[in-house]
DNA sequence: TATGAATGAGGATTCATTCAT
DNA sequence: GATGAATGAATCCTCATTCAT
């Protein structure tokens, strides 16, 4: 049991040390080499805990998502009505502090378009779904609060689909500023 | 003169030959001896024409992308409201007859998160200018028909978010009839 | 018989087009394609006129010694005495005017360290022999004049290899200035 | 540090076991393959220790030059008078124990034309240095037992360059015996 | 005779992966 | 469990050479 824990900590630990790495130089240049110098280990130990180089982006992906979602679920408590948290769960990704989440971000999109294996497909329905989560109890509230007028279950969904959207578009950009404003008029026209 | 014209037919056509291997294995796994004897001409040769492998994909990507254009814009013409054409907008990217060019699209994004040199830029920059125009025109003629209430500016650029943010979530879904439905929920939402 | 000498001309005139390519690069980095742009011909022109990237320089290397010897030879017959030409023979070519040709020399030499075939070999042989005759008038000069004690043969032979060594050395210090100092030190301990 | 030493010992081994290869084959068409194979290691081996072939021949040089010093030195010290000493360190060299010495020295100075790398400089340095100090202690001892008459300084750079020239010259006639002649007719001329 | 587009053999180099220590 | 030296398959890319025009 000690063991298995242990090994899931050093896979974390090993991911984390690569971050720096992995976020300034193109993961397609990156070898296992550099990685595992990196992060202070040998080359053979990089296989005792990881498939391959992706395998290392999902993991970093996976530590600093959930790094994300403690602060801002923290952050988000202390919000007080439905039309602010909206707002912020839409913003908050933008924001200085989380340049490094939305930078992997990038690079595990990336990865995804060519690479389908299974622990890649169920991060991204685990994030689908909590978002999702997210995104229906706000518009409940909303609707409660009666600054949406639209039935629950679509309109979660528009806003699901719009904030990938903005990340796609941030992208393009690589402006958060302009990221910021686009993001604020797509909510004045969809919140009272 | 000729001879610049030479090359870049030349060029289209090499790229056009490499289609089918290029959407049918990994972009990763691909080498150039590959696609230089699926083109049926010498390494040599792709190394005349092209700057790499991603710059073959670039070349593929603009030339379906004309060709959708090309497609698209004679069908628009033909159909008779601004509501039609909104919908036929957001929806013929999937057809069946397009699924070529959805799948060139989405190896070009890939691509476009690790890369990010002149040409892909340029391509990115005249795909999002061109997409902009059409749908500022599209609502200039809604709102004249008197379907869509908005200014014109802001709904242009909302549309065009959802209009790639769908493209996203079709590679999540990676089902046309699926992805059909979310844009009409999100246009039944927008258009009256 | 006029196109022989054409033949002749234009495979002067093509390595001559080439000297500042050779002299300024690598030669083992130069390709036929950079010395047919150089040129001005294609590179099909070039295999009509050498057999090879050493060709073109064997074809320089003759091109520049026979400058080399019109322009001493004029020069060497102005002089008036023995000790003159003998200390001319040797300085000559480390004048700032030869630089051009004590480049293609070095580069004459190194190929010579891995090829072998006979048009290196003649000219080798012709350069030793034509050498071997002028130091050997000088000598008899020389001892005529009564500058030089030594019994003719010998001598003429002890200037060659020294004249030749030289070379080697200049190539070490890269420094003409240098090398007329080790020049007339070791002519001023010959010559009385 | 072991390691160090390791790396060391390891680097000689290699450009050892490719002596016979690459003295027997022209160097410009011997592969990293070939030598690879020849010195049984991996392809991958060669790159761990050698920057490229040219290193490999440098490292062999080296190598034997050692090997050649201590040899010469030994029986060198066997023998009696500066005279001797003086023919000997001329003549050594074209003894048939020597030809391996000989052949790699030619490679080295063909590589030197087009090669001026720092550990190239390096070594041309020492090989000058070494044998300046160990002309100049036998010029020293001739002079003392009264068989040169010259001051100390420019004879034994005089020796130098010639025993240089020699070499140069041993390459274009590639007989020992004619440069073995050679050499004893300028030493007769040298020394009394 | 001159050309230069097309070629593909072949060499350089990399780097994921193994395995003895 | 950790390591990193050794490996060689795999891929890149060059460039001498050909040949149809």
């Amino acid at each position: 049991m000690a063991t298995i824990i242990d090994k899931k900590q050093k896979r974390r630990c090993i991911a984390l040390s690569c971050m720096k790495l992995i976020t300034s130089c193109c993961i397609k240049d990156l070898t296992i080499s550099q990685l595992a110098k990196e992060a202070n280990v040998g080359k053979g130990t990089i296989y005792e805990y990881f498939m391959d180089k992706e395998d290392i982006v999902l993991e970093l992906t996976q530590a600093l998502y959930e790094e994300y979602k403690q602060i801002t679920n923290k952050k988000m408590s202390c919000l007080q009505n439905a039309k602010e948290k909206i707002y912020y769960s839409f913003n908050s990704l933008y924001e200085s502090e989380f340049s490094m989440h939305r930078k992997i971000l990038n690079i595990f999109m990336g990865i995804c378009h060519y690479r389908d294996n299974i622990s890649y497909k169920r991060f991204k329905k685990r994030l689908y779904k909590e978002r999702l989560i997210l995104f229906t109890s706000l518009v409940e509230k909303g609707v409660e609060e009666k600054i949406l007028k639209e039935d629950t279950k679509n309109l979660a969904k528009i806003l699901l689909n719009s904030f990938s959207s903005f990340f796609v578009i941030f992208l393009f950009y690589n402006n958060t500023k302009k990221i910021t404003k686009e993001i604020n008029r797509f909510l004045d026209y969809v919140v009272r």
